[in-house]
DNA sequence: GCTTGCGCGTCCGAAAACGGCGAGAACCTT
DNA sequence: AAGGTTCTCGCCGTTTTCGGACGCGCAAGC
């Protein structure tokens, strides 16, 4: 009834394990790893497996996790409260190899004393790495969590940390 | 957002007045007469009125209404509830021209004391005529009321009557 | 005939609980 | 004294729980 016209695939073997991709009307609305899959399964239709479909967001993963990509370019679109979209919105705009605490984001919306709810947003954000919701980290440096796993986490950012460093 | 694909046509000149019809899908999903009107039409996305659609569903009211035709032949679905679902099939077992009280149909449930939570579902069902809710009156044979109209639902039930006595 | 109390599922609003936080205080350690 | 570590306590949006009110009833009692 909810998830009608959902269509899903999945990404094996990746440095973070199977990754889960959703999308609608041939948008990415989803991309979930670890033990945050069983979340995603709940949104789409039980129904066949279709990889053909993920041609193009997959491809970028792996040019990502190779380390030659840098900024996605792809359709996606992740639904929820306004406040979660502005949030969301902000996280696509820390560049990669970046952080921000979570109080820092929460000022930069406007709202300062929002960030423990910027935490909850952040961990409610349906499109992991594309929606780089791993940038953001405790005001004191410590990674404090992440749905897929605070070692996913911690891999996503030495990764970029890394890549930074070959320039 | 949520009534998407919900096509819908109006029905003039009936003995009880303009009815509304909505269908997804190809499945009727709704029938509404009278005040209820306004709540049907909450129900579809503003869009173009499509009388084509309904072609199957107006002959056979059309039947209905001149006392030709006694049981409706046609695929329709109304969304609800566990419990509104049980009620609304419950309705649809109820023979042409054949009353029954709320209480009666509580009991048929396995619910003896619900026969007003029944009458509450009774006026959620979406498909009038159809779903003959029209069918169940008070114990005391009070006709009690009707989403419709009551004169409506008086009407129903004279029509029902008069086209078993010419049997 | 009328009123009263009881029954049931649903809707709705209020209240509380729950996080991927953060600043400040209290208390140790060198 | 500066630098950690641990605790407590407010903050905010979301979700869940809870309680009351409501309605196409019914039976009992007056």
């Amino acid at each position: 009834m909810k998830g009608d016209a959902v269509q899903h695939s999945y990404l094996e073997n990746t440095p973070l394990g199977t990754l889960l991709l959703l999308s609608r009307d041939g948008r990415l609305c989803g991309l979930y790893m670890g033990k945050h899959v069983k979340e995603g399964t709940g949104k789409f239709a039980t129904g066949t497996r279709d990889d053909a479909a993920f041609a193009h967001v997959s491809k970028q993963l792996l040019a990502y996790f190779a380390g030659e990509l840098k900024t996605f370019d792809l359709d996606f679109f992740g639904q929820g409260t306004e406040f979660q979209q502005r949030v969301w919105a902000a996280l696509c705009e820390i560049p990669y190899g970046e952080t921000l605490s979570y109080g820092e984001l929460a000022r930069k919306l406007g709202n300062p004393k929002a960030s423990r709810a910027v935490g909850l947003a952040n961990g409610q954000n349906p499109i992991s790495i594309i929606v780089p919701c791993h940038r953001v980290i405790g005001a004191n440096g410590a990674l404090t969590g992440y749905g897929g796993g605070v070692e996913n986490k911690r891999w996503l950012l030495d990764h970029e940390a890394r890549q930074r460093q070959l320039l």
